[in-house]
DNA sequence: ATTGACCTTCACATCTGTGTGAGGGTTTGA
DNA sequence: TCAAACCCTCACACAGATGTGAAGGTCAAT
């Protein structure tokens, strides 16, 4: 698929994805004329860059950890120098800090939410209460 | 206390917290001579905000979710406009697929971590493969 | 009284992820 | 053949989080 169809289906704009490709997160092989041809792997590849970047994490690092995201992973190891495996084993532990850090805090609001609207719905007009009273 | 006390505390600089305070974030009074003076609370608090930057989250947005995230917080509700409510419930849906996204991918290097440390424990002089192998 | 370690504000700089648009090719269909 | 809709590269622009430093006030200890 062309660079218009990828962009389409991951909702990412085309600068977006050249800027990617140019980070070395994305490869693409190009067609005679110069145009971009994509995988259709590609399309979750690039939902992965783009939650990940979300989720606070820079491109540099994403570089980083993509190659052992792949599915068929254990088929064939890449070469795990051991540096790359402290990288890998910082990043995860970074990962998990920003995973405890975002679940606090959600439940706080979402907590705050719940809060909020039960006592929203026992207000003056409240109707069907028959069973928290009984 | 003073802003170099919290800077140590919450190991971020003296910028970085006069940043956060013109952005809302958090507050100070003033001593007589003008310096900043922070009750003791803001350590968590800055940390707490020091957490959501890195998960992704923008100045703007925290400032909207940090009210609601104080500790003794069912004794009395702020305004709770409908908006308010809507952006509350959207950044908690967020948060969650930053959440979702996160545990997946730190799941998939831990995973690799664990595959290619057992297979280096493995290697031709491993020794304790006893109960393994029978 | 002076020095050093604090603090203040202000302003300019940097890095990263994005947007936008210019200038120019290719392909497809009317 | 011409227009529309793609694609390309390049470059400048911007916002947000952060660093750095200048010019200057305060305070404590020597």
């Amino acid at each position: 698929m062309r660079i218009g169809e990828l962009s389409e289906r991951t909702n990412t704009s085309r600068r977006l994805l050249r800027y990617y490709e140019e980070q070395g997160l994305i490869i693409s092989d190009r067609c005679a004329n110069g145009y971009r041809n994509y995988d259709d792997r590609l399309v979750d590849r690039v939902l992965q860059i783009r939650g990940l970047l979300d989720a606070g994490l820079p491109t540099r690092i994403i570089k980083q950890i993509l190659p052992c995201l792949d599915k068929p992973r254990n088929i064939y190891f890449p070469d795990a120098t051991p540096e790359m495996i402290a990288t890998l084993e910082h990043e995860r532990d970074r990962m998990t800090e920003r995973i405890n850090c975002l679940t606090r805090n959600r439940d706080a609001i979402a907590d705050y939410l719940d809060a909020v609207l039960v006592r929203r719905d026992n207000r003056p007009h409240a109707a069907a209460e028959a069973s928290t009273t009984s």
